[in-house]
DNA sequence: AACTTGACAGCAG
DNA sequence: GCTGCTGCCAAGT
């Protein structure tokens, strides 16, 4: 009889968001809007509370989730957004005066 | 069970 | 063009 383990057991909407962000390429970014269109649903709140709470970091590229007028947003971590640039810089996608060069091509539709 | 917070988005001033 | 308020839904306290 199992008893219940201490499984995190994350829910629906989370893995949902998780898996949304999981589609997304290398090179390749998109919005919170996006995400919460694709689910379905018109919360870009919870979905960013979603991704901050993402266990799966790399598994998760959350770095290249951004605001729909292609700001960085924000990110996990000491500097943070600083890091969130640098990993999308690495990644192809250029970045000027914390905004997204481009953005609207970058961008990936679901 | 109720209130507050939150990795946004859109519109008004 | 920037600042501020509102709306959206879920999760945390």
């Amino acid at each position: 009889m199992a008893a219940q383990q201490h499984t995190v057991t994350a829910t629906p909407f989370q893995q949902a968001v998780w898996e949304a962000i999981r589609q997304i390429p290398t090179g390749r970014v998109t919005t919170y809007g996006d995400i919460a269109a694709y689910l379905g649903t018109k919360a870009v709140r919870a979905v960013g509370t979603a991704a901050g709470r993402n266990p799966n970091a790399p598994q998760v590229p959350c770095h290249r989730v951004v605001c729909a007028d292609g700001k960085i947003g924000k990110y996990s971590g000491p500097g943070a957004v600083k890091r969130k640039k640098e990993l999308l810089s690495h990644e192809g996608v250029e970045i000027a005066g914390g905004k997204i060069v481009d953005f609207e091509t970058l961008r990936y539709r679901f």
